[in-house]
DNA sequence: TATGCGTGGTTCCCAATAGTAACCACGCTA
DNA sequence: TAGCGTGGTTACTATTGGGAACCACGCATA
């Protein structure tokens, strides 16, 4: 609660055409983000990052992932020409997946992620344990 | 399907301790990202970078969310300290609602992926067009 | 007077999605 | 012959996302 009222306009006063960038267009930035923000196509993505991995490996690399969420997830990926899906006809059946140069160019934000949520975890869970401490 | 079948380990030679950043550690990083991957939040956090809004605006800015839902998001924002939220006692009640200085930081990257999404938007579109018309 | 508008929410409810457990076939090995 | 490792699929359930409708308040308009 605040006693003055100094309007929000005016404290706007020369922000607007400062972060125009990002915004025109709304919808394909939503579409791809649904893929983009997905826990585990983000695991999947860092880690295909590192090396080109089969199926069982993905499975005991992504800590906590279930057979089928992998499944799911790489067809998402595969779907979006993010991973790239080599099936080998040996017995057993071997499927080399790895990133596509889309996947790539992606895997470079995803890292600045990585980093940024590593370097600002500490603030963000304080900010956590401060608001639920004033808040129910 | 593929007849050859040079491993997979060979495929890696030297690739490993590539991209080592952005993977250790795991869990701060889906942590964080389950917010960062919301529709709504990167939405809310795009526009709020764009200038500070009240709730009302911030309903008829971005598109297609509902009541609740602005609530919500902004809730978990400002419970990660991504978000200020200044309360004027007004009749009727004013809530400016802005980025802190975390959120600025996280913005320049939510813009980055922003900014990614539309460049890579025919690329996807049509790589999930070919994807579909291969398999059912 | 009552009907509507703008403020910022909350509550109820349903549909979609995330995710688990169990099953499949195949061949090799112990 | 029982188990393991390949890469899945199917059936089911828990959790969440999200819409519709409601709340109080004061001001205006008709």
């Amino acid at each position: 609660m605040k006693a003055t009222t100094r309007g929000i306009d005016e404290m706007n006063a020369g922000v607007d055409n400062c972060v125009e960038a990002g915004y025109r267009g709304a919808f394909p930035v939503r579409n791809i983000l649904d893929r983009v923000g997905n826990k585990w196509s983000v695991m999947a993505v860092l880690r295909l990052g590192r090396r080109t991995e089969r199926f069982r490996a993905l499975l005991r690399a992504v800590d906590g992932i279930s057979q089928r969420m992998l499944t799911v997830t790489l067809r998402g990926l595969e779907r979006d020409g993010l991973v790239h899906r080599d099936v080998f006809d040996t017995l057993p059946p071997t499927v080399a997946n790895s990133l596509t140069p889309t996947g790539l160019s992606l895997l470079t934000l995803i890292t600045a992620l990585a980093d940024w949520a590593m370097q600002h975890e500490a603030a963000v869970k304080a900010a956590r344990a401060e608001y639920d401490r004033r808040n129910g």
